[in-house]
RNA sequence: AGUCCCGUAGCUCAGUUGGUUAGAGCGCUACACUGAUAAUGUAGAGGUCCGCGGUUCAACUCCGCGCGGGACUACCA
């Protein structure tokens, strides 16, 4: 007779395979119907609040791997914070204008776009970041993360941008912006002065050259060698171009200098180099005269090469003798130490060329020619002049455009900054800096040498799309008009229009009718038309999101990005909120590592190992992606391969067949009225709550600190070691063979029910879709059922409750201890074919003393979690039985056990044969078939 | 070039203030089961703890010097 009908085998309708591909969408078209956000937003009112505020990913192309890894790492986040009872609101957002859409939108304008008017370009460029927030909104959705979709914040939001020029105002009104001629990095293809955070180095091909400065004044009294007539001071540059601007020679007032004879001329350089030098331009006879201290070279003068003025000599600490001559060309409207030392020596800021690198009349023979180009024509006419010693070409790492990827040059154009010293805000910064918890710690240690080290800000943009420096100065005195009035009729036309307002109008709707300046009584006023640097935009977001948006407040809980975002939005939003409400943005900011390849490199599309987390979700769906998200250790770079995909989605099939069993197992499992009282439930089962409720603490620990690998790592331990290896296979016999209303099979579904509805709350900020499909059928929830019933309206499991029970850990790790000295016996036992499956098998074991007593004492259980259908102890030795390495004197015999097979639960036992109507079942069985029978007569 | 971070099994991660034979999960190999079945169970093989020196009775752990990867800062006239 078949007694596979008597058993209570698993049913469920989770099936084994996940066919996340296809199930994904159908959630998250259901979510996004019914609104889940909303409804939870909902619930959590009256909660505490936690605010992460979303750093607004930049509104160009399809989103990468890594902005996929911020956005689910932000997600997990606010799902675990909302299961731990907090109202977790997130309002994703969009950085909308730029340099980057600019210059796609000047790439699709081509030609056109040296003619079209300011406010269509500037139309253009909205509507290109419109298209791209529609494509990453789908594509952040598609990744399952929750958020308020419907409302984002995006920085060119009309609101937006009279919050930004309103900040600005704050900043201009309390007299900390400036404007300043000042040399700044300049792009002269994209025309516009670059942030540093807009240039990137390559290695660069420039010309290396040696130039002779004539001495003007009588040296003699320094130096006895330079009485004598031709004397020259020899500098060294690699940007020839710079040199029409040279006001000055830099020496070091701590080098050796030297005089050194070359035929009739004396050539000054720093005593270190002279080898070096002579080596490199090939000059094998020379002789140096004397030596002396640069010191008493100060404020003396030298002729310029080629143009018809002198260079002062001047001193300053950071020219070194590891290239060059130790005497150091300076052009204070061309380097930012040449600058620091024109400042100190009272030097114009001279900077000769116009915006697109053009010389000016000011370069004298060489206007009109373009830079770099212009060096050839330099060199050569230095050649001429018989002041170039010598020239090459030097390969070295140069500063480019980050977008055109042009050499860049360093140029002094009039700017407007907001200053680091006025109003303190560099030393407010650094004091704020340390109220912040900065997680990793090593953060504040970067940020903190940032702006301390930092130059004013330079907020000026020659460009078209962002917001205008709302500045309105007079035309003929240049006074800046700073009025209330003036900053709230910006702002109401800016709510009203945006910031288009400010090109589509002249200037006098922005003033009142009559303004004269307060300075020289002019009535004519001019608007600034530079606009401000994007950091600016998304900097204040604390002030036109955190501060405005209701659900929000300021400052937010935490700030989440990348760790490059040191330098750019937490450095930005620090400054804009130190500068006018003097206190930094956030209370905590966490940054995670770079997405990096399988072998650590940086992804990039030459090397051809970028992944796209589309890919990754055709191929595996979102959820293997947020599982591999909370798998990695993002304190570090994190790393992704098909190898490592592969690997999570192992991982993901062992948690689903785990849960799969469970639910199959509790079909027919009414908690409110099957439950067996945890007193009541057999030790093992105590057991099994015992480690549930330690990965309840472990769990709920990690998501507080944000280490979700842990979350990862202890959950596939829980799943497939402690759950699937050992709990779940000894309780199959009590769950299909006992009765079904039994207590012994009751008990077992108590715990199986208890620690799946747990597990899944604790695994639903991660694995959403999985939690979510398993949650419905673990309560049989329909299509129809309300979503507030769904598994992110519980909260997280409390752990441990239950007490601890003296000495049950205890005993039972000893027990399995000695389980699995017996899994081995019988493995031994299996590869020698007494046995197949361990019910067939009786274990004998042979110990001494204490142990002897124990194994005796809890025989039955050891039977049990050893899966065999006999156990004892006996005496004697045990003729070819296994000898245990890890238990002192334990040996163990594996026999097949005696008795027959029982047909129904295939455990061996003398009882088999019985019962006359059963003959092929044992007694425990023949028991539950016969009230099985009795039942259904009755 | 400087500063900082990282380097433990094929992969993802643990590893207490230095203290027995360095751990887990996955993967891999073999076996078993066929009532979790495109599952499940068991066992096994995998490590120069990046390398070299040093401190110490004792170093994966502390120190120094390298190597590899990454980030940041500076680019040097």
């Amino acid at each position: 007779m078949d007694y596979r009908a008597t058993l209570n085998l698993p049913q469920t309708s989770f099936s084994m395979k996940a066919n996340l591909t296809q199930r994904e969408p159908v959630y998250l078209k259901r979510w996004e119907k019914e609104d889940l956000y909303a409804q939870l937003e909902e619930q959590a009112a009256g909660k505490p609040l936690y605010v992460l505020h979303d750093g607004p990913p930049y509104a160009n192309g399809h989103i990468h791997l890594g902005t996929a890894f911020n956005k689910i790492l932000k997600d997990v986040i606010l799902r675990s914070r909302r299961m731990a009872g907090f109202n977790a609101p997130y309002i994703p957002g969009w950085d909308c204008h730029g340099l980057p859409i600019e210059h796609n939108v000047d790439l699709e304008l081509g030609e056109k776009k040296k003619t079209i008017p300011k406010l269509s370009k500037r139309g253009a460029c909205r509507k290109y970041a419109e298209k791209w927030i529609k494509t990453q909104k789908a594509e952040f959705k598609r990744l399952g993360v929750l958020g308020d979709w419907d409302k984002p914040y995006l920085t060119m939001d009309y609101a937006y941008e009279a919050t930004i020029a309103r900040e600005f105002n704050r900043f201009l009104l309390s007299g900390s912006v400036i404007r300043n001629k000042k040399p700044v990095y300049w792009c002269a293809t994209c025309t516009t002065a670059l942030a540093e955070a807009e240039v990137e180095y390559h290695d660069h091909r420039s010309p290396s050259v040696y130039v002779k400065f004539p001495v003007v004044d009588d040296f003699s009294e320094i130096s006895p060698a330079l009485a004598a007539g031709d004397v020259s001071v020899v500098i060294w540059t690699t940007t020839p171009w710079t040199l029409p601007a040279n006001l000055a020679v830099a020496f070091h007032p701590d080098f050796v200098y030297a005089a050194v004879k070359v035929e009739d001329e004396t050539w000054i350089l720093a005593q270190d180099r002279v080898v070096p030098f002579m080596a490199e331009v090939g000059i094998d006879r020379y002789e140096i005269a004397g030596t002396f201290s640069a010191r008493g070279l100060e404020n003396r003068r030298c002729r310029h090469p080629f143009l018809d003025r002198d260079s002062l000599l001047v001193l300053a600490d950071y020219v070194t003798t590891e290239a060059g001559t130790g005497c150091v060309h300076t052009a204070p409207g061309h380097g930012a130490d040449d600058y620091q030392t024109g400042l100190r020596y009272g030097l114009d800021i001279f900077s000769p060329v116009d915006n697109e690198g053009v010389y000016t009349s000011e370069a004298g023979p060489y206007a009109g020619q373009q830079i770099p180009a212009v060096n050839k024509v330099i060199n050569q006419d230095m050649r001429n002049l018989g002041v170039l010693i010598h020239q090459s070409d030097i390969n070295h790492s140069y500063p480019h455009c980050w977008r055109c990827k042009k050499p860049v040059m360093y140029r002094a154009t009039p700017q407007w900054f907001i200053s680091m010293e006025i109003n303190d805000l560099r030393a407010k910064s650094l004091d704020n800096i340390k109220k912040v918890v900065w997680t990793p710690a090593w953060g504040m240690q970067r940020i903190y040498a940032m702006i301390e080290g930092r130059p004013d800000w330079c907020l000026s943009r020659q460009r078209s799309w962002g917001v205008p420096i709302t500045i309105i100065s007079c035309s003929d005195c240049g006074e800046i008009i700073k009025s209330e009035k003036l900053v709230q009729r910006i702002d109401e036309l800016f709510r009203q229009e945006g910031a288009d307002a400010w090109f589509r109008h002249g200037v006098e709707t922005f003033l009142e009718p009559g303004t004269t300046c307060g300075k020289c009584g002019s009535a004519s006023f001019t608007k600034e038309e530079d606009i401000l640097d994007v950091w600016f935009d998304s900097g204040v977001s604390h002030a036109a999101v955190c501060e405005q948006r209701e659900e929000l407040r300021s400052p937010a809980d935490l700030y989440l990005e990348g760790s490059d975002q040191h330098r750019g939005w937490f450095h930005s939003a620090l400054l804009t909120s130190v500068g006018t409400r003097g206190r930094a943005p956030y209370h905590g900011v966490l940054t995670h590592g770079y997405v990096v390849d399988g072998q650590g490199r940086k992804m990039s599309k030459s090397v051809g190992n970028v992944v796209a987390p589309g890919e990754v979700i055709e191929k595996f769906g979102a959820e293997i992606l947020r599982l591999w998200v909370a798998s990695e250790d993002y304190r570090d770079d994190v790393k992704v391969s098909d190898e490592i995909l592969r690997q999570v989605a192992d991982a993901y099939r062992k948690i689903r067949n785990t849960i799969r069993y469970m639910l199959g197992n509790l079909y027919d499992f009414d908690p409110a009225s099957d439950r067996v009282p945890r007193s009541d439930l057999p030790e093992l089962d105590r057991w099994a709550l015992g480690r549930y409720d330690e990965l309840v603490g472990r769990i709920v620990g990690a998501y507080e600190r944000f280490e979700f690998h842990s979350v990862y790592q202890a959950l596939n331990l829980f799943c497939g070691t402690t759950m699937s290896a050992f709990y779940l296979d000894i309780i199959k016999d009590r769950l299909y063979a006992s009765g079904a209303d039994s207590q012994p099979r009751r008990a077992a579904q108590t715990v199986l029910y208890e620690i799946l509805d747990g597990m899944l709350r604790l695994m639903s900020p991660i694995l959403c879709f999985t939690a979510a499909e398993a949650w419905e059928s673990l309560y049989a929830l329909s299509d129809s059922a309300p979503l507030t019933r769904s598994v992110f309206f519980a909260e997280f499991p409390s752990a441990g409750d239950g007490g601890e029970e003296s000495g049950l850990d205890e005993r039972w790790a000893r027990l399995i201890r000695l389980r699995s000295e017996i899994t081995k016996a019988l493995e031994i036992a299996r590869r020698d074919k007494i046995i197949g499956h361990p019910l067939e098998a009786e274990v004998q074991l042979q110990v001494g003393g204490e142990l002897a007593a124990f194994i005796e004492q809890e025989r039955q259980a050891l039977k049990e979690i050893s899966i065999v259908s006999a156990l004892q102890v006996v005496d004697g030795t045990l003729e070819g039985a296994f000898v245990s390495d890890e238990i002192e004197g334990l040996s163990i015999r594996v026999i097949q056990a005696p008795g027959s097979k029982c047909e129904r639960c295939w455990t061996r036992s003398k009882t088999v044969g019985e019962l006359r109507a059963h003959p092929e079942i044992c007694g425990r069985c023949a028991d539950v078939v016969a009230q099985m029978d009795a039942g259904q007569e009755g």
